[in-house]
DNA sequence: GACGCTAATTGCATTGACTGCAACTTGCAC
DNA sequence: GTGCAAGTTGCAGTCAATGCAATTAGCGTC
């Protein structure tokens, strides 16, 4: 293998390890003093890193308090979905897919308990939140593409991935209310069934 | 009357002129070379303001390019759905009062056609966007609140807030899909009938 | 244990968004 | 035309974010 060497040990552990140190020093300064009056240099610094290297891990600012990073799904979860199952019928195949999505987004429980509390008293972090969550319904919908050869459907890839990050969102919601039992794919049936309330009036 | 003084004429007209020569110049400009590739200096000398006075009109680049504006509802639209009206179906109710938004949130067609294909090209601002669905969102949870006293619901307002928001979203979508045709409140009702179908799987 | 290779960190300079403040201009009422 | 209030502008400053080039550190090889 030429190209995708093995990632070696020290090296992934530091990455991990300084990334986890960014996360939880923006999470403490900006839970301390709020959103704008801290500033990526005090991060930075706070975690014994460069301002610059800040920017090798994060794209921005919010992203380090939210801890946001990139979302992969079991390869097996998703050709499964993309052949038409697991059990055929959208709504429901949906649900595990979006559960799992949910259980790969904050590997560290607490700190996405964090981020939600934090999200509450910055409101600007919920945008970022959710513009996060389009990029899961982004890669969402390239999925639905492929599963729409094995199995049509009348409803657009739009509206169905929008209902995919309203069901995460909703999931979110749901555990924070229960005061942080569990995971928040725990909460998904809930929110599934509260939305199928709505619309049957 | 001391406080509200009558928002005489030349000025009310002045600031609408102004604005509405911010956002043709920031859609135009943006057009032809990208988000990344117009300033608000730029923008600004346009519309012949200078940029200081841009930041009067707007909280940001993004927003001007989207025409983003406070939205208010119609005050018997409002009134009717917190006291529970007016069909007394809450599905039914909250499509109704989806579509006063709609109708209030571009009140230049044009404007809001040219915000949405700028959308395709630059995903930032969907994200944008969604975050100005978001403020909506906030002003409908006001309401069902207080709609919770004449008519509960065992849903939660932030399901509601959030179905609320795919609609206007869905409805944009498929108005943009159409061809622009009509408004994107006309494509309403196809939206709900999108989500009905993937709920009844 | 030195050698080279590559990944990662860092400093530096730069751009541009955005804010507060204080001076100024302009529309409007009397 | 005088005075008031709303709106505009320039200016100075802060800080997020990026590109580039130099340096450092991990890791395999001989």
């Amino acid at each position: 293998m030429p190209t995708s060497a093995p990632p070696s040990n020290a090296r992934a552990r530091q990455k991990r390890e300084r990334r986890l140190a960014l996360i939880e020093a923006a999470q403490r300064l900006v839970g301390e003093r709020g959103l704008d009056d801290v500033t990526v240099e005090e991060i930075s610094a706070a975690a014994g890193l460069s301002t610059r290297t800040f920017f090798n891990y994060f794209d921005s600012k919010d992203d380090a308090v939210l801890g946001i990073q990139e979302i992969e799904l079991d390869a097996e979860v998703r050709a499964e979905f993309v052949s038409g199952g697991p059990s055929g019928r959208l709504m429901t195949d949906l649900e595990a897919l979006v559960a799992g999505f949910l259980r790969n987004a904050a590997p560290n429980i607490e700190q996405g308990e964090r981020a939600m509390r934090l999200m509450i008293s910055e409101p600007r972090l919920v945008q970022r939140h959710i513009a996060w969550h389009q990029r899961v319904v982004g890669e969402l919908e390239a999925l639905l593409a492929e599963r729409r050869t094995a199995r049509p459907s009348p409803v657009d890839d739009d509206t169905i991935g929008m209902v995919a990050g309203l069901l995460m969102r909703a999931s979110a919601l749901a555990w924070a209310r229960s005061g942080y039992e569990g995971d928040a794919a725990a909460h998904l049936p809930e929110a599934v069934a509260q939305l199928r309330l709505l619309l049957d009036d």
